[in-house]
DNA sequence: GACATTAATCACGATCGGCTACTAATTCGG
DNA sequence: CCGAATTAGTAGCCGATCGTGATTAATGTC
């Protein structure tokens, strides 16, 4: 959260980053430079003639040093007045970071799991309720479940993963056969053995080229 | 489009009101105050403690004297530079208006079908897709096929909603039966005979609560 | 080598979905 | 008054899909 401008700014962006720790998802979250244990989602001015783009990547930068895997506009927020930026309104940023990767977060910056985050600025609290929402609500027009997983995965991690978002069990048997009709991942030839049991399998992200999916609606997903 | 101020507003609002006419979807532009034949989307500057969505309403009232049946946002537009406002950013709305709903517009307002828009800046125009694609892509998470109907409808207008916003044709008794299982409508006892043939059941929007859909996952949805 | 553990698949029955064909109710033209 | 045409609505077959329990496969542990 770099310099501050002395008049505020028209707008800012905020970035939910969001990652997986111990099977939960998590936010990161930096501290405010001005309140002793004070907490805000990373955010910034825009700048002139900056793409909101560019400024969410720098935003991203400052405190990951390494780009999301995946990043996403969510909306724009100004009915929720206070923010740490006193901007009219802020225009908010997913990205999803993958399980496992070595965050060089300083004592500046730091994951939070979604059930313990500490007290947001009003629109700030939106604007991270939002992500997750979308998060969880596109995963199936969207490959979010594979941007949280590292490159190479098992299976059994990326259904875990699918369970985590969709706060469901799912039936092992099932998943795969949907996953092998939707040719979204190919096998490697490498395998992991995980302490006992049988070594699993790697696959990884590579969605093909399928025919245009003759099935007609449904209108069941419209329940509400 | 009313007051115009004198300095650069932090925001401008832009709605992308959306309706059918003859059987395709159409986008209602204002005529631009200053230019001759230019049109534009309706759109205001954002004033002091005003919500987004009071903004909103605000500019649909200016141009229809009615509320969509539903409207949402599409997210904040400012990598496009040119806009009518010269403001950094706009934010987009997606308001739905019934088809068939007499539009009390003079001749500063109309409606264009879309593949007849006239030239538009360039931000408007990639919120004016922006508005298309979310209405589309929407369609099986929030009831937009209804909001584009009159509140009573028969099952073949519906269906025809349907085909016109997937843009493929549907089998009649497949879409009759998902629209059962699904629980959305209800059958009135009103019926509509439309010249020749038999007439049809006049339905109405009225979704049931229902037992929260055992069914798996979809993944052949995220095909790209 | 027996057993626990995890991976991966098979196979059965139930449901779903596409499709053809049918029935129902009305207008039109003799 | 009587068909032909037209539109609404349903029945039912059959292949595809889906949920599920059971089975096989490959490893570590004792």
């Amino acid at each position: 959260m770099p310099d501050r401008r002395p008049r505020r700014p028209p707008y800012s962006i905020d970035v939910v980053l969001l990652t997986v720790v111990r099977g939960e998802l998590a936010v990161l979250l930096s501290r405010a430079p001005d309140g002793r244990e004070k907490w805000a989602l990373p955010w910034d001015a825009a700048r002139n003639n900056e793409t909101m783009d560019a400024v969410a990547t720098r935003v991203c930068k400052s405190t990951l040093d390494q780009d999301p895997a995946w990043k996403e506009q969510i909306g724009a927020f100004g009915d929720a007045k206070r923010h740490p930026s006193e901007s009219d309104i802020s225009v908010g940023f997913v990205g999803l970071v993958p399980a496992g990767t070595p965050s060089p977060v300083g004592g500046e910056h730091a994951w939070f799991p979604l059930h313990d985050v500490p007290l947001l600025s009003p629109r700030q609290r939106l604007i991270l309720d939002a992500a997750v929402g979308m998060v969880r609500s596109r995963m199936d027009q969207s490959p979010v479940a594979f941007r949280l997983l590292p490159q190479m995965f098992t299976l059994t991690e990326l259904q875990q993963m699918y369970e985590l978002l969709l706060a469901k069990r799912l039936h092992k048997a099932s998943f795969r056969r949907a996953l092998q009709g939707a040719w979204l991942v190919e096998p490697t030839d490498e395998w992991r053995s995980e302490g006992r049991g049988r070594p699993a399998q790697l696959y990884r992200y590579a969605p093909r080229k399928r025919r245009p999916a003759k099935r007609g609606i449904r209108l069941d997903l419209l329940s509400s």
